[in-house]
DNA sequence: AGAGGTTACGGGCAGCGTAAGGATC
DNA sequence: GATCCTTACGCTGCCCGTAACCTCT
């Protein structure tokens, strides 16, 4: 028994090298894991040498595995490359899962699906909505590929796109005159905010301290939406993304107030995982970025 | 349909692209021609794009397909870095159709073979005995993979590894003392040589033209065996390989004698086409260099 | 017992060869 | 009609999934 070099070996090969281990790797490519023993099997018959150890509770590289392992990453990337400059992108099939913040739902989300599937209209969509802390989670754990969230991810293994920031403004509802004089009593009001664990809300929370000391009552709310809603019926205030206020402030149906400091905007990134390099990554990535500034643009 | 890059499917790209046809594809990949047809056909609806513009009379590269060939290429040399790198050399299946000159049968044909054997044990090696000038052609045809010839094939597609000189001497029969006080009379005999349309041929005829004049007899010989019986026997003289003379020398039915000049010595190499790089062929190569040099070291 | 990988086996499909079918000179 | 490539079709064999098995902790 002995066939030829066969690509589908070498990206199951490289797959059990990345997670360490035949099931993960079955996982990750949609396989049981019986068929990743036996690609690895047929692989090594090819070679005529041994790729791995099998030791209880895993797997390591042999010499001649390791050797392996850098040519092989050299073969995806030139797939990738074949990927890019050959192939149409219409063609381009496979999954996406993505992983975005609420912000991002209610701010460019559609346009940046509009823009993907015009660009790849054969490629598979998965949305997930979440808090940044949570993405980032999935993300490290190959539960999505690409995550548009707070922040850049600080790990050497994750590549980001620093993404326009969002400012943030402070609203109350329109028919609450209340404290017009001295603006930054409105902040004496329930403040509506960002859900617990995020970014936002901590951050809002130590910038209150600041300014207010103790005199503040904080209320987080994973829906965006419903922060506006509870601003509009005046039940409190809220800092939310200037972007998405606008169109209530247009509406009449709520207005900014300036209390003297507003917290700093918010910086997105989309981060997705470096290895495997994966083009088709890199340009979803890219037309994020260049979603979010043209809906900047248009807001202005 | 789609399905993912294949390697089968770009070497059969590339073997369409180096050939220009593909037919001519299906001849050197042990295939039919629907064959290979369905290969491109896959590979054309995989990355979606047309890859050769079919025009009457052969193929021609679209500007996707050039495009390709790039990376194609790159795709197969990885496959040799591998099979150079990573494979069990006994684990190396494959065909090695050899051509080899008469003279190299006789001397180190055997040494050869079984060194390739000792190395490529499942290599399947073809031998071809042929003179030079049909062995080129053959090359050049793709009908042998590597050749063992006379002189450098001066063509910018074949990579030539020079071997070491085969030194010629005179002989006669042991038995024949008639111009042992004046040696150069031993050429007005009959002159053994190698078969007509060979340069050893050419060139003895020359330089006889020009040391005796037209006062020689030449008589041409398809077997180097045959021409050591018949200067054995007393008919004549030749101008042979010393290292295959020296058997019949120290067995005392040949001697050496000197007219004054010999002809040059020749300069065999071992060749074989550049495109596709072959790490296996290049090895052969070498191997045909050592072992040409080793027999010259023992018959020292 | 559970988490890892391997072996056994049946079934589906990719891709081969044969044979027939254009197209172009 | 000769020389290409393409299409049609039956068949083989590869490779997948299911299921049972092995081997460590």
């Amino acid at each position: 028994m002995n066939t030829r070099l066969n690509l589908e070996q070498i990206r199951a090969f490289l797959t059990v090298v990345r997670l360490g281990g035949f099931s993960k790797a079955a996982d990750e490519l949609g396989l049981t894991q019986p068929a990743v023993t036996t690609r690895i099997k047929n692989l090594e018959n090819t070679l005529g040498v041994e790729l791995f150890e099998r030791t209880s509770g895993g797997v390591l590289l042999t010499k001649r595995g390791d050797i392996l392992a850098r040519y092989a990453k050299q073969f995806e990337q030139l797939s990738e490359l074949v990927q890019r400059d050959v192939m149409d992108p219409s063609g381009i099939e496979g999954h996406l899962r993505l992983g975005v913040s609420e912000t991002i739902v209610q701010c460019w989300l559609p346009l940046f699906i509009e823009e993907l599937y015009r660009m790849y209209p054969a490629l598979e969509i998965e949305i997930n909505v979440d808090i940044s802390v949570n993405l980032r989670t999935m993300l490290l754990d190959r539960e999505i590929d690409l995550a548009v969230l707070l922040g850049p991810i600080s790990e050497y293994s994750v590549d980001n796109v620093e993404l326009p920031e969002v400012d943030l403004a402070w609203y109350r509802a329109e028919s609450d005159q209340s404290s017009n004089d001295q603006p930054s009593r409105y902040l004496e009001k329930p403040i509506f905010t960002y859900a617990r664990n995020t970014r936002p809300f901590r951050e809002l929370r130590s910038e209150l301290l600041e300014h207010l000391g103790p005199n503040y009552s904080l209320f987080p709310s994973s829906s965006l939406s419903a922060c506006f809603r509870l601003v509009e019926s005046g039940l409190g205030v809220a800092a939310l993304p200037r972007v998405l206020g606008q169109r209530f402030v247009s509406e009449g149906r709520i207005c900014e107030f300036d209390p003297g400091w507003r917290p700093n905007p918010l910086k997105f990134s989309a981060s997705f995982l470096g290895e495997p390099k994966s083009h088709l990554l890199e340009t979803a990535a890219a037309i994020a970025s260049a979603t979010a500034r043209s809906f900047d643009d248009k807001k202005l």
